[in-house]
DNA sequence: AATCCGGGGCG
DNA sequence: CGCCCAGGATT
């Protein structure tokens, strides 16, 4: 490990830092206490997510359950309606369970030590540092993705970031730069990720207005755009399906079915438009009760496929099976805001569309 | 250690 | 469009 003059680094980062911050909903004004229900959950909202994404699901959240009881108290269907289009869905489940165990077991306030947060549901290494040290100020580690980019070209870590002796070595990297001894802690863990989010960015970093610049192996031989090394991509493979927009008459108004998935697996617990199994070729026509005709094209995409879909109009007297127990009828001018993952939304939208011009 | 989980912004 | 990004749970 090189020396860095740890002190003096720390006091660039935080002069830096109380400048530049980003003011963000969940973010402690100077001289406030931090709020950790808040901390809390932004950390897991922000998992795999971008800020600007968070924001307007954060402000949500706050005000129709302001306190962490609130959240407990709520329905999960509810919770999962609201979580609709921010992704991973399992972090609403876990949040709401994280919700009840906290009320129940810890009169509503958050532990403040790390390996305690983490036996938490949906808090793990990353989150369990971050709550501690922002919401605490404890000395915690906090390595999330824009930390190990940053700490990785500070001190020219070569090794690709997959490897678990990468991690280790990165780890022992930021924890150098952690010492308990010195104070803000909280914000010094946030000038960090800040850092990486704003300056130290993936491609093309701003290295010219780095307040650490002068401490960095990899600026100093002009090797920053080529750390940290990043592993080959596999490529996504394709998957094929059907989509049903099963239409029914209900006085003067239309209704469409939609269906609860099942609570493991893609889009879990989540309402969605009943179809066919996806798979990596095309349903054929004739295997659907009442042989429909193909109406539009679906995409969309995956972490780890592309999916097409084929949607079809199917008027309910037409259908030739029975309904499953998990699908329901629904007004057609409330299923924008039912709580549809991307995917359902976007089909739904298409097949508005396509139902005026037709 | 490897795989499964979404979604949106950007070039 | 394709490409790129970012943690936790599960097995």
């Amino acid at each position: 490990m090189h020396t860095i003059d740890v002190p003096e680094f720390r006091t660039l980062m935080l002069g830096w830092y109380k400048h530049h911050a980003r003011i963000l909903p969940w973010r402690a004004k100077f001289g406030e206490f931090p709020n950790p229900y808040h901390e809390w959950l932004s950390e897991i909202m922000l998992q795999q997510t971008v800020v600007k994404a968070v924001i307007p699901y954060f402000h949500r959240f706050t005000e129709i359950w302001p306190g962490i009881e609130d959240l407990a108290a709520a329905p999960l269907e509810y919770v999962m309606k609201e979580w609709a289009g921010l992704g991973y869905y399992a972090r609403a489940r876990n949040l709401h369970k994280c919700a009840q165990v906290v009320t129940a077991q810890h009169d509503g306030l958050f532990p403040q030590d790390e390996k305690e947060l983490k036996t938490l549901p949906g808090i793990g290494p990353y989150t369990a540092a971050a709550i501690s040290a922002i919401a605490f100020g404890n000395p915690a580690v906090v390595m999330d993705g824009n930390v190990e980019r940053v700490v990785a070209r500070l001190f020219a870590h070569e090794a690709p970031l997959k490897e678990k002796e990468s991690k280790k070595a990165l780890y022992a990297y930021t924890a150098s730069l952690t010492t308990p001894q010195s104070d803000h802690h909280a914000e010094f863990a946030q000038a960090m990720m800040e850092l990486g989010a704003l300056i130290c960015t993936p491609t093309s970093p701003q290295c010219g207005l780095c307040p650490v610049r002068n401490y960095c192996k990899s600026a100093a031989t002009g090797r920053q755009d080529q750390i940290p090394i990043k592993a080959l991509k596999t490529p996504k493979p394709q998957r094929y399906g059907a989509i049903f927009f099963i239409e029914r008459k209900k006085k003067d108004q239309k209704e469409l079915l939609l269906e609860r998935r099942p609570h493991k697996g893609l889009l879990a617990g989540m309402v969605g438009f009943p179809g066919s199994l996806w798979e990596v070729s095309s349903p054929r026509i004739e295997d659907f009760p009442g042989a429909p005709i193909p109406g539009f094209e679906v995409r969309h995409t995956f972490t780890h496929f592309h999916l097409s879909l084929q949607g079809y109009i199917v008027p309910y007297e037409s259908l030739a099976t029975d309904l499953a127990a998990n699908c329901f009828w629904h007004n057609i001018s409330e299923c924008d805001t039912i709580g549809l993952p991307s995917l359902y939304k976007k089909a739904f939208q298409q097949y508005m569309k396509y139902r005026q011009v037709k």
